[in-house]
DNA sequence: GGCAAAGTTTTCAATATTGAAACAACCACG
DNA sequence: CGTGGTTGTTTCAATATTGAAAACTTTGCC
């Protein structure tokens, strides 16, 4: 059940053996890049992977693969287990928790976030807009219903038909919050609200949880929570400005290679 | 502007032109990938990056750093300002929230790293093992002083010389923990505790302050609270192994060939 | 305007990467 | 105890990538 990854699907593939028209092909990208990016996506699309299912799923030969995820290896950007499968690395983690956490909006979410649980008990999660209009999950706080939604945390969810979707293009009604039942999965029911800033939307927050448990009239009164968080979470974001305003450069140089 | 950049650098030997030995480089790896992968670290080193700035910085020609920048913006890992900038981009904030969200430990910490804050008011970080020496610090809960240590997540440290490194290593005495003033900046005091699992050390929990508000007593009082946390944690890492428990080989997905 | 610095694009010989095929293991099954 | 299927690995001719330099654009500054 990956989920992630399935989005990209490489455009064409199938049957390469005509295909001389070309020309367009790939403005000015490097071939190897862009494969061994599609292996790392898929090695991070599952807990863990064997090499020929990687390389069956990025489309690429065995040999290449091997080769590819060998110097993500190097890099630290997977990590090998002992029985020779991969899982995402050290320094993947490393970089991705430093892009989180410069994103500004996860840290003053997460407040918000916790006030969400303890109202409802469903779990609650920050998502932004991704590449290729797709929606991602990038915080969560647990509910505390035993049952309860679990996370999705990286998953990547295209906009079209969605509630997550709708709210991050703003399209929603003058509740301030969307909500649908049973739309990308049964009996889960979401409930999103858009974190609107001065400069459009920066992201969205949702509550997730099983339709059984969310009649009618609780659902009006999760949205209204939903909604008046997202509201300030975005007044906070119009006041502290996102980032480093000046294009004063860092002097400081980390990372070990 | 320029002026810094070159300036810092490696902190080792200055003169790095040769590289003559070799031994390390040809084992199978792919350059153009190690390459895009230096590239995709410095982008996340900074805020935002220049290409020129960045191209230096992995020592490579900029006609080179352009052409896997663009890779590496065509898959959504970097993204471009306006101004032709560079910072990270949302597939690696997806791919980095998707990896988090699967070490285990970061959910399980998060008690214990807001219950130090709560105790002591100063910043609490969880760090693990990072590639090549280094210990990164994956999460954090912001401390409560108005002075106080701010993020370092994202941040990776040798661990030569620093606490964090004696506990991710074992090497600390009886006291469970471990402490030192002023070692990697002046003024911070680092109190640190491995936590412990049956494979070995699963991580570091550490408290970060200010060294004028913690004098000898208060800092064996913090010790004692990080490394009760840091034993808690261990427990119930014990107990709940991380995911997937067997050797279990990589499920189904039986396409044909 | 004119100068300097940075970003972008182009070219093509020199060099690195690719992948089909071959191999060695392993597993499951009859 | 093979037989057939799978996986991880290596090899080397065929192919893609590289990068110095030059040309061009843009931007910022005096």
């Amino acid at each position: 059940m990956t989920g992630l990854s399935a989005a990209i699907s490489t455009g064409e593939s199938g049957d390469m053996s005509g295909d001389v028209s070309g020309a367009i092909a790939s403005n000015s990208t490097t071939r190897t890049v862009d494969r061994a990016l599609a292996l790392l996506a898929e090695v991070c699309a599952e807990d863990s992977i064997s090499l020929s299912e990687c390389a069956r799923r990025a489309q690429l030969p065995a040999s290449t693969a091997l080769r590819l995820l060998r110097t993500l290896e190097g890099s630290g950007f997977v990590d090998r287990d002992y029985d020779g499968s991969f899982r995402a690395g050290a320094r993947l983690i490393q970089l991705g928790a430093s892009a989180l956490g410069r994103q500004g909006i996860v840290r003053l979410a997460e407040p918000g976030l916790r006030r969400m649980v303890a109202a409802t008990g469903e779990s609650a999660y920050l998502a932004i807009l991704g590449p290729n209009e797709t929606a991602i999950y990038i915080a969560m706080v647990e509910g505390t219903h035993a049952v309860r939604h679990t996370s999705w945390v990286g998953r990547s969810l295209p906009l079209a038909n969605l509630a997550v979707g709708r709210a991050l293009l703003d399209d929603i009604g003058p509740a301030g919050y969307v909500a649908e039942r049973d739309r990308l999965e049964p009996d889960v029911t979401a409930i999103v609200a858009p974190i609107r800033r001065p400069g459009g939307v920066a992201g969205a927050l949702s509550l997730l949880g099983p339709t059984y448990r969310i009649d009618d009239k609780t659902l009006h009164r999760y949205g209204d929570i939903v909604a008046d968080e997202a509201r300030s979470l975005g007044t906070q974001l119009g006041i502290a400005p996102p980032r480093s305003p000046g294009p004063a450069r860092t002097p400081r140089q980390e990372t070990g290679t």
